[in-house]
DNA sequence: CAATACAGTTAGCCTTTGCTAAGTTATTTT
DNA sequence: AAAATAACTTAGCAAAGGCTAACTGTATTG
């Protein structure tokens, strides 16, 4: 058996890239898990809310169509959806959102918008900015939020 | 039923922050849910590769702690990226990366710094910016990291 | 070298998120 | 108002990624 070389309990003495203590290590990786629970939710739920602003009512077909998803994956997670009370619906009509539903559509367009107007301030181009929107929107902090917030204003008032 | 106001099929007439054409809007879930196939295996790979590389060995008892994961969901896993070509190891032993391993790990190190040293620039505190860094790297297209990079740079540099 | 402790594996379970196929309800058209 | 089309639901399947419990191998140490 290899004998590890030193390895210290504590912060850590070695390289400046080396690894961080595993608790905290074990965080990052709890934290990504636990984004990842809640930001299809939240997609479905955004897109939902941009569904009736937008068109007046949201329907499954709608739905499925643009998260690229059969109507079948878009029933069950309507299902989910209500039983998290998020939604409201009867069956074989429209979709809505209860007042939850509706907190959490305007938190993730939010973040969503931030996310965005950053990209495109940093100069990335649309399609990728969207795209990228569409994936880094549930892993930013608050702060980095804050941050980007600043960024962008920043750059577009030069 | 409720007339959808005017929805036509082509690019979008309406207000600056419409929804997306359709097929667009699909592409951007569907670029996500790719991301999240191989996110994970990419942070076992990296994380393995940097097992080896900073303690001699990468072992499934410290990837277990250091991912906050159970020992058995690592061998599992571990079961995948031997299927995958991306891992070698005997029962019982100590792990290894393929050349396709190795590569993947390079890759996923230089990502992972480039978004790290990004949010660094950007003013966030160590602490967020390592569990930001964990989850936006793998949603970060290429335009964007080259323009993280320049971004580093020029912060730095001054 | 036997006993014990530690590391790794296997089996079996659960949930989530996708699918297809088949059935039901609503709407539109004739 | 009947027939046809479109929208929605249900049932049943699969893969991924978690878990615990029970088992098997490896290493330490008395």
């Amino acid at each position: 058996m290899i004998e590890p070389p030193d390895e210290s309990p504590s912060p850590c003495l070695c390289e400046a890239d080396a690894l961080p203590p595993s608790d905290q290590h074990a965080q990052q990786y709890a934290a990504v898990r636990n984004a990842h629970e809640t930001e299809l939710l939240e997609d479905y739920v955004e897109l939902i809310g941009d569904l009736i602003e937008h068109q007046g009512e949201a329907r499954s077909a709608d739905i499925a169509q643009r998260m690229g998803v059969s109507q079948a994956t878009v029933s069950k997670m309507v299902a989910r959806l209500k039983g998290l009370g998020l939604v409201a619906s009867k069956p074989y009509r429209s979709l809505f959102l209860t007042e939850r539903g509706e907190e959490m559509a305007a938190m993730s367009r939010q973040r969503h918008a931030i996310v965005l107007r950053f990209l495109r301030a940093l100069g990335i181009s649309d399609d990728t900015a969207r795209i990228d929107a569409e994936g880094m929107e549930h892993h930013v902090s608050e702060e980095t939020l804050a941050a980007m917030q600043r960024f962008s204003q920043q750059r577009e008032s030069s």
